[in-house]
RNA sequence: GGAGAGAUGGCUGAGUGGUCGAAAGCGCUCCCCUGCUAAGGGAGUAUACGUUAAGAGCGUAUCCAGGGUUCGAAUCCCUGUCUCUCCGCCA
């Protein structure tokens, strides 16, 4: 198995703490055991008697004395197990997910794998401005007014930069709708901890959300992955309802917590981005193929827009704890020169699912399985406009529209025409 | 935000402390009958989990959720959630 380096120690005080609780305990001792059955038993047993008599006007005390007696065992045991069962629940919800066999090993992003690599960088004569000094240039992209309504790590996009960004937005989710074969949906934007726990979000990894502080908190939603995905809760499916392929646009909220100091300069990383997520909901059998499709149509954005790219497979140490196998897309940043991600498409296999009780049946009256769930940005908006901006600048500083995005800009060829 | 009413099985809808996993109807499944037929009769029919070769049997849980009262809760009490009606407000 692959190793996971972060959560080992975790793990192992996790294994050891089980095995002490429960494996190393003697049958007639563990709590896990339950064995208030034959208490149950005898309680339903005296009942009807008890009734009769009281029906009679005989005496009840002694039945009473009895049942009241067993009563009370039985709140015990049931203290016992509901304590034990809560205790493991607990572990087990902090475990992450199983890798792939097919993930590569590595402590972090340096041990990732490139799978394959799409297009190639263009040649700059002069050195390529970043998507901040292209964008700020007429006031289209303002990070300063930005932070003085909310804080640092926002952003106000004006005329053509705003109106790009509302076209990628519609170009991704019409390719998915109609050539990709995903349903559009809508959802809510803030969830309870319950939709976080769905989806591993929480118990684990709640310092990188927004919580909205009400009676009950809601949090905003760091991906649509989250909302989408809970549109499955506790639902059993049947194998009718198979392929489930969604797409959703949302914008995503992240406190970027212990970020500081990275990515600092535009609009990498930001509190507030747009995103278009993938999320499909598959038998287990088909996960596989199913997240190379995924990813397959993630890239196909990439490929459309003319932007060059490479397919990462992530090392055990760089995967996201509920993911089993990840592929990150990175884009290529004349600005930054550099590969930045600007998508991660996951397959979870059960691991969401048994926290949503998603599950589906090959035939009706089959038992339940856990269904595979998988998910993928496709793209990450305001990453794709960066990298829009910093591929298809000329010297001048103006942007050549990609020939796919023009019919959503009206057909315009050029952006940034001052 | 104010006032009120609700939440029961696939659906409708009874049930105000024990014999209730829960009447009845609809729907559905199977069987039977029948030339007046967009009909009749009978039987069956909640779900999940565990056990199991098993869709058999047995066990456990579930009448919105969580707590409480009680020997015992669908039923009584508290809290929460959601739905509906009226008013207010609002995109």
């Amino acid at each position: 198995m692959t190793c996971r380096c972060l959560p080992i120690s975790s793990l192992v005080v996790s294994l050891c703490w089980m095995s002490r609780r429960f494996r190393n305990s003697r049958p007639s001792e563990n709590p896990l055991k339950p064995r208030w059955k034959p208490c149950r038993q005898n309680e339903t047993a005296f009942r009807k008697p008890l009734v009769r008599r009281r029906r009679n006007g005989e005496d009840t005390a002694p039945i009473m004395a009895t049942v009241s007696d067993l009563g009370t065992q039985l709140d015990h045991q049931k203290v016992v197990f509901d304590e034990a069962a809560q205790a493991l629940q607990a572990v087990l919800m902090s475990l992450p997910n199983i890798p792939d066999d097919t993930v590569p090993e590595g402590r972090d992003e340096t041990g990732n794998v490139e799978v394959r690599r799409w297009g190639a960088p263009r040649d700059f004569d002069i050195a390529a401005q970043d998507h901040v000094s292209l964008g700020e240039r007429g006031g289209l992209m303002d990070f300063d007014v930005a932070a003085t309504m909310a804080q640092s790590r926002f952003v106000a996009l004006k005329g053509e930069l705003a109106q790009l960004q509302r076209a990628l937005t519609q170009f991704m989710l019409d390719t998915h709708v109609n050539e990709h074969g995903y349903q559009e949906v809508y959802v809510p934007f803030l969830v309870n901890e319950e939709a976080l726990k769905g989806t591993g979000q929480l118990p684990k990894f709640g310092d990188d959300l927004f919580r909205v502080d009400l009676e009950r908190p809601l949090y905003l939603i760091p991906t649509a992955e989250v909302p989408v995905t809970n549109l499955y809760r506790d639902r059993i499916l049947g194998m009718h309802d198979f392929p489930i392929k969604m797409v959703c646009h949302s914008p995503s909220f992240r406190s970027e917590a212990g970020s500081y100091g990275r990515d600092t300069r535009g609009m990498i990383r930001q509190h507030q981005f747009e995103k278009v997520e993938l999320v499909q909901l598959v038998p287990p059998e088909e996960s596989e193929a199913a997240h190379e499709a995924l990813t397959r149509h993630a890239e196909a954005i990439l490929q459309k827009l003319e932007l060059p790219y490479r397919v990462m497979n992530l090392c055990g140490g760089d995967l996201g704890a509920a993911s089993s196998k990840t592929y990150d897309l990175e884009v290529w940043l004349p600005g930054q020169n550099q590969y930045r991600e600007i998508s991660s498409c996951s397959n979870f296999k059960d691991f969401q699912a048994r926290r949503l009780q998603a599950r589906y049946r090959i035939e009706t009256n089959a038992k339940p399985e856990l269904v595979h769930t998988l998910n993928g940005s496709g793209l990450a908006v305001g990453r794709t406009l960066v990298a829009v901006l910093e591929n298809f600048q000329d010297d001048q500083g103006q942007i050549s529209v990609p020939d796919a995005l023009r019919p959503y800009l009206g057909g315009k060829t050029r952006l940034l025409a001052h």
